[in-house]
DNA sequence: TATAAATGAAACCGAACGGTTGCAAATATA
DNA sequence: TATATTTGCAACCGTTCGGTTTCATTTATA
């Protein structure tokens, strides 16, 4: 166990079903046919995205869709914060070379 | 082998040496410090982060200073850009909501 | 009510992961 | 030059991962 948000989106199929549930929530039926695995697999990945709470279900009749909860990817989002900065200051580094550039040219 | 950014940081011990060497470039040996594992499991971390580009080394006699390249992480970043819009959109509705209340009670 | 459909859970399997220990190579220092 | 330091690489090991197949359960439908 011990899943977490970073792990749950290392794995490419799963990124592709976080992809699809943000357009529409679908059944674990329906996400298996943009797969070719079974639909076992898709299931899997499914409850690992519900355990992290990327993914919730809604059960209706024998149907299941589960729909996206993109909140929850809000802590990938925090925890890039803290390189932000760093690779905005490379632009401005690149924008600082580019301008002593210029200025030799003149 | 086919590392990719999102694979590398789902491990918290690699987010853990980013983070170090978001401040300052280190050496292995100097990151293996700060860590409860041997050197050779620090070296293989670094190794995977180097792969995809997320580190560079900078080789000055026989140490090996290894330097955060973050702009891999705009990577990710662009990922996220996909859903940052229906996380705001929650954020709209939950306003609606709001006002909807407010508008009852008055 | 009998049958079909949708789903989750369990058992199993090979590959990858994260860790260790041991060793070799390159560089600095006595 | 002999020795110590820094590092990477290889072999090995137990665990986790992603997949499969099989089976049980719940709900809709003939």
């Amino acid at each position: 166990m011990r899943r977490d948000v970073f792990q749950a989106i290392a794995d490419p199929t799963r990124r592709a079903i976080l992809v699809l549930l943000a357009t529409q929530a679908m059944t674990p039926n329906a996400l298996a046919e943009h797969f070719d695995v079974s639909r076992q697999a898709i299931s899997k990945h499914v409850r690992i995205l519900t355990e992290c709470e990327l993914v919730k279900p809604e059960q209706t009749g024998r149907e299941i869709y589960y729909e996206l909860d993109a909140s929850k990817m809000k802590q990938i989002d925090q925890w890039l914060d803290q390189f932000r900065k760093i690779w905005e200051d490379r632009f401005t580094q690149l924008d600082k070379i580019l301008t002593n550039l210029k200025n030799k040219k003149s």
